[in-house]
DNA sequence: CTGAAAGCGCTTACAG
DNA sequence: CTGAAAGCGCTTACAG
């Protein structure tokens, strides 16, 4: 029989008698024969592989919402195959173009600046939908799946005010360049967004100086000592702090440990994400749950759908997150913090 | 100029002069143009990827692992495409099958059992070298990347045993089937590996019943929950648990926590994988060092030196591991163990 | 229902 | 140094 009719069974088009079909099946098995899908993708122009490009496959953030994104790939007949950018511009840019080379259906990257989008550009001219993960850019016309970062930071930053706090800092790991903070141009708008957030909390609350205990750059542990240390240090020093993900609330909580400072009764702290860690510390820690397995599926399903070709208006799509109280946070009675440290 | 020219210089082979390379280079530039790296795939027999299957991406072990390989692999020109089999079979053999058809360069898997390989044989079958990773299957005839599993819980069980400790569990996350336990017959190589060291510390101990205390089954906080509260329940409890991996660690963390039992007075643990949540609980853990991100470094590199036919003997590589010891575990004095609890 | 041809976008010899 | 042809293994119309 010819490769015609071999090839409609094989490939599952086509029109074929049921004779023949067993036919080849069976010579198929024996011979243990799998399709190439490289050649099938030239063919038909699909690929069926979506492309992720993510900051940190080690983040707890990162692989929860991979799973997120692969669930809603396999459901629809995808296979994801997975670049770590390291947070870093330069990774991000050949691992977006590695992808396109290799011409995945459709893209979900999680960009490491808001402010450089070239790159991202490409993707769209090269036929591909995108879908941005975590962090949005409005200019770029592409749909995003983010945090309610605002209201979380709000959320957080309200809690510890409630419970008497006068004094508090954020701590992200963001890179920055220069010594001065300009809100407006912190480059990833997630911690942007937490930000205003939460200087928006401390500015209704009448508290001065809403910006002084905003720190970027605990971006490991020596740092984050460093960021501790010099934040403790000020004649009237925070009381709680607020950790813009994860691995910085550990690295923040090993660093109030190594002072041998107690948690919460000489400083408080909350955590983004409802990472592993949180619950079982002593305290447990007071954290924003973030709901990132969720995150993760809807981007994939919108990218899905995006390459379905669905109609659907460019949209932002926020997953909101919440609050889990432990007891990271102490209640400061009456006149001004009681803490008994310096 | 001809396309086959065009060709040559955006493919980087055979001969071009310097002008016309740069007409071309501009042109391509202009045009934003990327090779399509299927059709360079479907020509040159080589798709520049390799593919992973892990037991579960969420998996601290396996994220390390995945960061470890990507790196060997980014610095020999391969990317990686990644597929959670949760270790369960069938997925993984549906993964195998899918990077096969995808025309990977190599494979690297974390067989799910085993005892069931007709499908990794089929790898090789289609001209592909494979690696093993986390355990290893002699018949197979390729190599494995391992810890030194059966010295670890050595080490481990001897640790505990030196400590005057007499009943000791071993528990792990392992699926059984029926509720004999038959050590040989654990399909998993590294946990089969870690319950003869442990088990045979016991013996050497002139300890009874080595076998007693080993459970397997702890897949989830409820699970784990119960098997904690039946080796409890018995005349003569554990005074000791060794955990197979960081997730049952922690389960079983929890699960003593929950239980009001305090670490190490009550019971002691020591847990496998330095993993982020060990050394920030009270009392910190000691755990057994794997130094995942060598071995998947390790296994990386040797699957890239096998696609590029370097010839080397099939080998089982082991990656030492090392006791880090914290303040899980008691020291139990003179006759018998001194506990509180039932 | 089946076959023969063209094409996907590259690379690889083979000529000129 | 450059061009024209064949081929990688599929799918997609188009005939029969």
């Amino acid at each position: 029989m010819s490769k015609a009719t071999a090839a409609r069974v094989l490939g599952g088009y086509g029109v074929v008698s049921g004779k023949i079909k067993d036919q080849v099946m069976a010579a198929a098995a024996a011979l243990e024969y799998r399709p190439n899908e490289l050649a099938r993708s030239m063919s038909t122009g699909r690929s069926g592989i979506i492309g992720i490009v993510v900051g940190d496959i080690e983040n707890a953030f990162f692989s929860l919402a991979v799973r997120g994104i692969s669930d809603a790939a396999r459901l629809a007949g995808f296979n994801v195959i997975i670049s770590n950018s390291g947070e870093k511009l330069d990774a991000e840019k050949s691992a977006v173009d590695l992808l396109i080379g290799k011409r995945v259906d459709g893209l979900i990257v999680t960009p490491a600046r808001c402010d450089s989008i070239d790159h991202l550009r490409h993707v769209g001219r090269a036929g591909m939908p995108l879908v941005l993960f975590d962090r949005s850019i409005p200019e770029l016309g592409v749909d995003a799946v983010t945090g309610d970062d605002r209201e979380a930071a709000i959320a957080a930053a309200r809690f510890m005010v409630e419970a008497g706090h006068r004094h508090l800092a954020y701590v992200s790991a963001m890179d920055v360049e220069d010594g001065g903070l300009d809100i407006a141009r912190i480059s990833n708008s997630a911690v942007r967004e937490r930000v205003e957030g939460f200087v928006s909390v401390l500015t209704e609350a009448g508290l001065p100086n809403p910006l002084h205990y905003v720190r970027l750059g605990a971006t490991n542990q020596p740092q984050t000592d460093a960021v501790i240390k010099r934040l403790l240090s000020n004649s009237s020093p925070p009381t709680a702090i607020l950790a813009s993900d994860s691995l910085v609330g550990l690295r923040v909580f090993k660093s109030l440990q190594s002072l041998g400072l107690s948690i919460p009764d000489d400083i408080s702290m909350i955590s983004f994400l409802d990472a592993d860690w949180t619950s079982v510390t002593v305290p447990p820690i007071t954290v924003v749950d973030q709901r990132v397995y969720e995150m993760g599926k809807l981007a994939g399903e919108r990218l899905v759908a995006r390459i379905e070709q669905i109609p659907l208006a460019v949209e932002r799509l926020r997953v909101s997150t919440s609050l889990v109280i432990r007891s990271s946070v102490a209640r400061i009675g009456g006149l001004g913090p009681k803490r008994d440290v310096n």
